[in-house]
DNA sequence: TAATAAATGACTAGCGCTGTCATAAACTCT
DNA sequence: AGAGTTTATGACAGCGCTAGTCATTTATTA
């Protein structure tokens, strides 16, 4: 039932160091033996024991997900692809849920840490924009790599997977701009995420390469929430000069100014097109569904923890390309945008 | 830095032994000197080496969660009620997305259970109504608990915890009847899944209380998703006699009902009353807010969790009751069944 | 107070693996 | 071919804890 490295040491000949060997990537194993022994480690169907591996080598063959986010389909998303990544490496996730916006929460992070003896950690937004975070693991010399928004690979970015929402905000407003919509509203999400700034400034963006005059009162301050669109959308509506296309920070963002445009008998996309960002599931099932981007979070998290994992492991090959991965989100055009007739 | 069960046990004034004994529960430990120890473990701020632990003992600290679900806030529900149960028993929690309907289901859960060491197992629909795996998991001893839809505990549900859809639905049925609907139809999800029969079934014993012959037609066939909700509204509501009222299995589907009336222009509730089932985020963003039950997941994923540990712990006080908890959804009134002027 | 029961400690042997270091085998180079 | 050097492999201790065995101390009861 129970297979040691023993059984597969006498199974392939060899000492059980150099069957530890093998399963290190240790250098110093002749590629003869090393076959011997993978064959065995096949036929046995040998796994190593986690535990005896820890407590012997002091390493963790364990990360960390930390979140703290309303919205679950991210979260899903993201652990999902973590996971992958872990199954492939023969990591364990550990998942934590937490308010980042609790007092301790540094102090908490690095219990974790400790408790679970992590060998690194994904940080997705907010705690991968916390520099108190950043600077904590730095400190105590863990790993971690954060996910965050921004287009441009730099040094100072060098732990980061880069979410390139200015470009993908780009597209999105150019596609408003393409259906003859010029009085474009932005719904902005939190402040403090800086995914809500990056979409701002690439919806600027979009707008200045068309020569288009930014209307500030276009610009509508906001979180990310279902309520703060109906407000922002109402609020929107209620301007002497209306806008005549909305794009929402994020999907529920959108779907609270869908909602709110039906309150106020606001036929959509006739008289207002709207459109939103990320292209979570109820992007779908609103009425009508949603223009959005979509963000590949299941590869997104696979890639941050893969690069992790190379910050991990001791013997792993560095050949791989170390430069940042930028991922930028597609445009997903469905009848909140559709064209008007 | 690391603190070791030395430390305690000098600290303390014992041998490691007794501090041995004081971690794992053992009989035969004075209460003074139990205080004495824990003092010195919460002094010394002491945690012990989960490897080590999990070596010497051959015990494994950690549960699986294994889901299949597309319903993301379930999951995240689910997984933060067990990680809150996990951290007060030291435990960790391994979680584990699949594939339900994978041919090779029960060997893949074996080979998790085997390949993660885990103490237990905690199974939500679908794979808690499985008999393979519930056999499988009984064949190879390891202790798990199945939540379940259900009302009345039995021993052959021993190791369930039940949430009673059926009185759920009863209740909703009958907040439908009260606003004077008698023409109520039914939206059904997944036959596999024994929620949607439990809720059927709530829904027939509400309308036969009332002495309502049950109309074979307003009851749809479906399964749990935006689209069935679509087309089974689509469907009643070109029936020559047409419901006044929607009882959806879940939110989802309510959501696909919705958006359908909304297609056919039939005002909500004026026409036609709707409610859901789940209080999924969404039921409170759609237009109008659907009616609809709410499951109180987090505390049913806890309560599964510390019944799990009861088996799992070799020496915890079984005194606790062991009688099966049962939760019974709450309805949740909102504007899709207002009162219809 | 003796007799009995309960609590504690000293000691030991691992759990399954990795790290260190010594040794054996394989290559160089003259 | 043999000395020198590199590379591959093995022997052995020990990671931090649990669990068993006894011996010993302390509390409880008759």
């Amino acid at each position: 039932m129970k297979v040691t490295i023993n059984d597969v040491a006498s199974q392939a000949g060899v000492s059980i160091k150099t069957v530890s060997r093998v399963m290190n990537n240790e250098p110093s194993v002749r590629k003869d033996t090393f076959d011997k022994v993978m064959a065995a480690i096949n036929e046995l169907q040998y796994q190593p024991n986690a535990a005896a591996r820890n407590l012997a080598s002091s390493r963790s063959f364990s990360i960390g997900y930390i979140y703290d986010n309303p919205n679950a389909y991210y979260v899903i998303d993201m652990q999902r692809g973590m996971l992958d990544a872990c199954r492939k490496h023969g990591y364990e996730l550990i998942i934590h849920p937490t308010n980042a916006k609790s007092p301790g929460i540094v102090q908490e992070v690095l219990d974790l840490v400790q408790h679970s003896r992590l060998a690194g950690l994904v940080l997705t937004p907010p705690f991968s924009e916390m520099p108190n975070i950043a600077q904590a693991l730095e400190k105590i010399g863990l790993p971690f790599i954060r996910i965050i928004s921004g287009s441009t690979p730099s040094p100072k970015l060098s732990n980061c997977v880069l979410v390139d929402d200015f470009t993908a905000a780009f597209k999105i407003t150019n596609h408003l701009l393409e259906l003859g919509h010029t009085d474009i509203a932005f719904l902005c999400g939190d402040e403090e995420h800086s995914s809500s700034g990056e979409r701002l400034a690439g919806y600027q963006a979009a707008l200045a390469k068309r020569g288009i005059a930014a209307n500030p009162k276009f610009i509508v301050p906001g979180s990310y929430s279902f309520e703060s669109g109906v407000k922002g959308a109402e609020q929107l509506m209620q301007l002497a000069k209306k806008p005549s296309a909305i794009f929402a920070c994020n999907d529920e963002i959108a779907a609270g100014a869908l909602f709110a445009a039906r309150l106020m008998n606001i036929a959509i996309p006739k008289q207002l097109a709207i459109a939103g960002f990320e292209n979570s599931p109820f992007s779908r099932q609103t009425w009508p569904p949603l223009t959005t981007a979509h963000q590949p979070n299941v590869t997104i998290a696979q890639q941050a923890a893969e690069l992790l994992f190379r910050h991990t492991k001791p013997n792993a090959s560095k050949t791989l390309s170390d430069k940042q991965p930028v991922f930028i989100p597609e445009l997903v055009v469905r009848e909140s945008t559709a064209v008007s007739e």
